[in-house]
DNA sequence: GGAATATGTCAACAAGGCTGTCGTATTCGG
DNA sequence: CCGAATACGACAGCCTTGTTGACATATTCC
């Protein structure tokens, strides 16, 4: 029967009393928790039109981003295993949203491209996402929106940052790839 | 046999020419989602370990945050119905992390206590993910946590902004309550 | 003492992850 | 040129975690 105190909290760091790490930062835990579950609720919510999911939000973001995009590319981006990317790819090309070519070079790949049906949506859905940030910056003193890049950014691990950086660069300059 | 465009995307604007939106803001939008993905993954490797999945993490965090939680109140955090919440607390309850106690006055509530090992594993969890901000803090320059903290607020959704400030302030003050 | 409330529970279903296995077309290397 | 490696598709089955709907039980409230 045994009765919650607060200080069991502290009291159960280590007994060896070193430096006895921080408090746990709760609060801005909980902030990006709400705040996610809040950015991605958006798009849910036009994604019911279509009865799509987040997955195939997802693939359609990334190919919308970067056309030609290969199958083991965008494995690579979701890091999900192929079959889970067939089943939503699956319904992309059928519903006509993406469409497929082989590689010019190397006929065993498959290239993704939005049609224009998934360019058009794709559209929409980042549009949409985007209001909730521009507001989010309108509200905020200048120089929050690269502040909240920095931060977010930072809280990306250091070994895909790098990919990272360099796509958004990449596809911000040239996201135009030949496929014929 | 369309051709893929970078004019496509600036064409495809309301063509009755009021103010075009803005560009999407691909950028912040993808970097929301590769941090969120890497702060999450932290936790889940360490659940792993646990057989618990990110759905006990959810409850397990929240009930040590308010000790003496009800259903509904934890219901209406989570956003989820009391199905997918029985699932996930039966285990919690029966592996000995959380414990439940008749309400005081209203004896047809059931409140919820971490027990020892729940507070320490709820510690563990909260911990490692603190250790990711930390990082990101000490790298970025002073203020940054404030700005994080504001940005991440702005992005909740307005309506449940109120309930969460005060609910992070309360638990960050006077997190216990009574049970007996 | 009957209605409302707080919660539990059983059944069924859906999305979207996963592993494992096998098949096929294409390219590449010796 | 032929066998190995590569890029991908597909089937089967499983898990977690969300959903709806229906129904049971205890307790409180009017």
């Amino acid at each position: 029967m045994e009765r919650v105190q607060l200080g069991d909290v502290l009291a159960s760091k280590r007994s060896a009393g070193e430096e006895p790490d921080p408090a746990p930062m709760y609060d801005i835990i909980e902030l990006l928790f709400f705040a996610y579950r809040d950015f991605v609720g958006d798009a849910d919510r036009l994604l019911e039109n279509y009865k799509f999911g987040r997955a195939h939000h997802r693939v359609l973001h990334f190919v919308n981003r970067q056309p030609g995009l290969k199958i083991a590319e965008i494995l690579a981006i979701l890091q999900i295993t192929k079959q889970s990317l067939g089943r939503v790819l699956k319904d992309l090309l059928e519903t006509g949203y993406i469409e497929v070519w082989p590689g010019p070079v190397d006929r065993r790949q498959r290239l993704l491209f939005p049609t224009t049906k998934g360019r058009k949506l794709g559209l929409d859905l980042a549009r949409l996402q985007s209001k909730r940030f521009a507001r989010v910056f309108e509200t905020l003193p200048p120089g929050a929106y690269d502040e909240a890049v920095r931060f977010l950014l930072e809280m990306i691990d250091p070994k895909d940052r790098d990919a990272i950086t360099e796509r958004l660069r990449l596809s911000s300059l040239a996201p135009e790839r030949q496929r014929a």
